[in-house]
DNA sequence: AAAAAAT
């Protein structure tokens, strides 16, 4: 226990940091970002307490609501050691640079090449810094502008390209620039602010992120850490499983930026610990992935069935990895003339990932996957993915056995167990992980060696997610997926990805997809699109222009129906079909489970 | 025939 007093390790980070700093905010003239070396003497260290990322304590900042926003608090050197020495997430921009990227909506704004191209204040800018991001990725480039000019946004990207900061660092940079405003009021008319002290009721956050998992919601919550230090500006996040009272607690000292997921914060706002009146940013990330958990009644409780600012008076960001018709009506509902942003596919994309399929009879996997595990080196880590919660202990079980360090992530476990899996695997403590979908989506964790497809998904989007884990900051990723006949379903987008990413592809999976496709109709059609994009906006083709009514009529089907698509072929037709169900894509989900 | 998520 107990947290390791700060150690300069890094020194040359700092002056780096100092160097690009320096380079672009001295119109400011001499800035104490980086030259205040008092300590602050507000803030305290918190033992325990949830949600802290890496380590078993942390500083928490008391910020002062009053003052100039724009102007960065004192320096801490313990915080930014916490904050700022982990291993780097972010990506290697130069991999990603041929990414394409499409932006379409009425006066779009220009697209940034550098951080520096717009000015997001010296905050902002000193946090970018100390991160160590170079050069902004492809989603960022576009994203930032947008959300700059205090534009609605509906960004298509996966997770992986960046877009955590693509929404986080503009949200911030205006939180700063404009102060808290009306939500200072709120504040003080609801208990302290003024004297300083604990013990508001009630919490008004400037800006609210929804997330569809726990992990995904604490990992941008880390994010928003980062990008709020020496910033007024105090993020929180909230999410089931984990103690309500602690959160409480938490939120209590102040929180002007909420990162969430939906139910807890249903929860929080009908205890009447959170008020969104003053919330004058949404985003929801993987808005997709939010609708298949059935969370689509908690999100309109939270921003149309509240005190929620209007669409139009709020600025609200969606990210989502595609764009069936659930995400259009959504986008309808909740955006007012919004930027359309596709962003090209990072995981198919990107060749540093070496894609495998194998033939592994069910009865053959535990053996194989030995092979494999003894075939990996000691200390690289290796991500194995499941389909159920039961196979998932079962594995981890039987590799226990094996005498591998192992552990294990999935919905039964409990918050606390996952969170310390997700840090023993990152850590290398166990350098295996066995995993169902909950672990698919969003999470950076760096240096994943290898994954494995024990049992492959039903869905090429939960692949391309689940390879994604590997590969990332420009290393080279390796994923290995075990096929047999209980597959049949993938088979066709199994292939149009290897052959998109050049990846070798078996003899044997070619004839099996040509003989899928002549047996099924629209249920095997592919959901993927040509030309790398997850979707695209269907404003420009559909009746009425662009400007966003989407009439459920009006949109045209572009496909023509039913129709049977040629191998790599399509366009993106499926998603805006005009029949009375729009995408195949929900289309099939319906059908394939029944619900 | 599933996983995830408020309790």
């Amino acid at each position: 226990m107990g947290f390791t007093g700060y150690e300069n390790k890094d020194a040359g980070s700092w002056s780096t940091a100092k160097d690009t700093y320096n380079s672009f905010g001295n119109n400011r003239g001499k800035s104490a970002f980086f030259n205040d070396r008092g300590n602050s003497s507000r803030g305290r260290f918190e033992h325990g307490g949830f949600g802290g990322g890496g380590g078993n304590s942390r500083w928490v900042e008391e910020p002062r609501d009053d003052g100039d926003w724009s102007k960065p608090t004192p320096r801490n050197e313990r915080l930014e050691h916490e904050l700022f020495s982990g291993s780097n997430t972010g990506i290697n921009f130069e991999k990603y640079d041929d990414i394409p990227v499409e932006a379409t909506g009425q006066n779009c704004p220009r697209h940034i090449e550098s951080f520096q191209d717009v000015d997001m204040g010296e905050i902002v800018m000193g946090n970018i810094a100390l991160s160590r991001y170079t050069r902004p990725t492809p989603v960022q480039k576009y994203a930032i502008p947008i959300v700059k000019s205090k534009r609605d946004l509906m960004a298509c990207a996966q997770t992986g390209s960046g877009k955590t900061a693509a929404f986080l660092l503009p949200i911030l940079s205006q939180i700063y620039t404009d102060g808290p405003g009306e939500a200072l009021n709120a504040a003080k008319a609801s208990g302290q602010v003024s004297n300083g002290k604990y013990g508001r009721r009630k919490q008004y956050p400037i800006s609210l992120v929804l997330a569809p998992t726990r992990e995904l919601a604490l990992q941008i919550y880390d994010e928003a850490r980062k990008f709020s230090y020496r910033s007024r500006v105090r993020p929180c996040v909230v999410y089931g499983g984990a103690d309500i009272g602690q959160q409480i607690r938490d939120l209590e000292r102040g929180c002007h930026l909420l990162v969430a997921t939906p139910g807890r914060l249903v929860d929080m706002m009908e205890r009447g610990k959170i008020g969104l009146d003053h919330c004058k940013y949404l985003v929801l990330d993987e808005a997709d992935r939010m609708l298949d958990m059935g969370f689509e009644p908690q999100i309109r409780r939270i921003v149309e069935q509240d005190t929620m600012p209007h669409k139009g008076v709020r600025q609200t960001m969606m990210f989502s990895a595609t764009f069936p018709k659930e995400i259009q009506i959504l986008a309808r509902d909740f955006l007012e003339e919004y930027i359309f942003l596709a962003v090209g596919r990072v995981g198919s994309t990107s060749e540093n990932i070496t894609q495998k399929v194998v033939w592994v009879e069910e009865s053959d996997k535990r053996s194989f996957l030995l092979d494999l595990l003894s075939a990996t080196g000691k200390d690289s880590l290796t991500l194995v993915f499941v389909e159920t919660k039961k196979g998932a202990d079962a594995l981890e079980d039987f590799l226990y056995r094996e005498g591998y360090a192992c552990t294990s992530i999935h919905g039964d476990r409990s918050q606390r167990d996952r969170e310390e899996a997700l840090n023993q695997f990152r850590s290398g403590k166990c350098p295996i992980l066995v995993a169902t979908a909950v672990a698919a989506r969003g999470l950076d964790i760096s240096n994943v060696k290898h994954v494995i497809n024990f049992d492959l998904p039903s869905d090429i989007e939960e692949y391309v997610h689940r390879i994604g884990r590997t590969g990332r900051v420009g290393n080279l990723g390796l994923a290995t997926s075990f096929f047999n006949d209980k597959n049949g379903n993938i088979t066709k987008d199994l292939l149009d990805i290897l052959v998109e990413a050049k990846q070798e592809v078996p003899s044997w999976l070619e004839s099996l997809a040509y003989e899928h496709q002549h047996k099924s109709s629209n249920r095997g059609r592919s959901k993927r699109f040509s030309g790398g994009f997850g979707a695209r906006d269907y404003r420009q083709t559909a009746a009425g222009g662009n400007t966003g009514g989407f009439g459920g009529r009006g949109g045209r089907n572009q496909t023509g129906h039913g129709g049977t698509r040629g191998f790599g072929g399509g366009g993106f037709g499926n998603f805006y079909t005009s029949d009375g169900y729009g995408g195949n894509y929900s289309h099939s989900q319906v059908d394939w489970w029944g619900n």
